[in-house]
DNA sequence: ATGCCAGGCACAGCCTGA
């Protein structure tokens, strides 16, 4: 299984991009933002009909995020961080698919920083912080995706020096970074590649793409419950390199399709004893699907009509 | 230190992104 995120920076003028990609790589899940489109300009039919069920958080002109699943229709469990500061700004969208978790994100860019812009996006960190530790901990095997507009160190980007004074590389926005992943999160890119220059964003200047002259602000990060299934990860560079590209590219993850096991658990599982029926991925995802379904429905029951 | 490019909005030239 595949799962990828892609910041498309405006899916109205990336549509037949997208769609290519979709076509040549077949993610079965894909965490999307910057759409830069209102709700109700969402390409929905075209995605349905490359195969794709979507939820989409959508805003006019800016912000805007979307999970796709291939053949399927992502459960929605919640759109926008509890307590986030400004409701107006789409930028968190969580579902449930094929039994794992997925938050979508677009951390705010903070600059220019100094500013409330910079306090904006720290202050939105702290939310996906607090609301992190719950997902982390909730037994469910979990992925958290996005463009977290975070350069989490120097090796990150090609040259530090001309960013140094940017809100990407500011010591309290890698702060932040770092305290969520001592939640206890894998950086699934970083722990596949860990001494290799990766980037997921080239800016349209000064011929950075070319010039491969990248950095990486795009991460998918899995919790324990997902960690052992991780089998590779890497950027779809090529589609940087399209006519007409984002500045991003998608970062992806394979998983295995079932949870990885010890040796002992897998000799559990050939005893069809009770207990080794409760390991099995089967069980687990029906676990999985009450909760969230009991979770809904205790959110439409609270929570006031969607817009 | 700034602009370099690009999308959205709306149709000239801003604002925002990162």
């Amino acid at each position: 299984m595949k799962i990828a995120t892609f910041n498309v920076n405006g899916i109205g003028s990336r549509l037949g991009s997208l769609l290519e990609w979709l076509s040549r790589e077949s993610p079965d899940i894909v965490c999307l933002q910057e759409l830069k489109a209102p709700q109700e300009a969402f390409p929905a039919q075209a995605l349905n009909d490359a195969g794709y069920g979507a939820l989409w958080h959508g805003q006019r002109s800016w912000n805007g995020v979307a999970i796709l699943a291939r053949g399927a229709r992502p459960i929605e469990i919640r759109r926008g961080l509890p307590g986030e500061p400004d409701g107006e700004q789409s930028r968190y969208l969580e579902a449930a698919v094929e039994g794992i978790v997925v938050g979508c994100l677009y951390l705010p860019n903070g600059n220019p920083q100094p500013g409330p812009k910079f306090d904006y996006k720290l202050e939105w960190f702290e939310h996906l912080i607090r609301h992190a530790h719950g997902l982390y901990t909730s037994g469910h095997p979990v992925v958290l995706a996005g463009d977290y507009n975070v350069v989490p160190t120097d090796f990150d980007i090609y040259n530090p020096k001309s960013w140094r004074k940017d809100a990407l590389l500011q010591p309290q926005s890698r702060a932040a970074y770092q305290r969520l992943l001592a939640q206890g999160w894998t950086d699934a890119l970083r722990a596949k590649h860990p001494d290799e220059a990766l980037y997921t964003f080239w800016d349209y200047f000064r011929n950075h793409w070319q010039r491969n002259a990248g950095l990486r602000i795009d991460h998918l990060l899995l919790n324990d419950e997902l960690r052992p299934r991780l089998i590779d990860a890497n950027v779809d560079t090529w589609v940087r390199g399209q006519p007409h590209a984002s500045d991003h590219a998608p970062v992806w993850i394979e998983l295995s399709t079932r949870r990885s096991s010890k040796p002992a658990k897998r000799a559990a599982r050939r005893d069809k004893t009770p207990q080794a029926e409760r390991r099995d991925i089967g069980g687990h995802r029906s676990e999985i699907q009450s909760e969230i379904q009991s979770a809904q429905a205790q959110r439409l029951a609270t929570s006031r009509p969607e817009a």
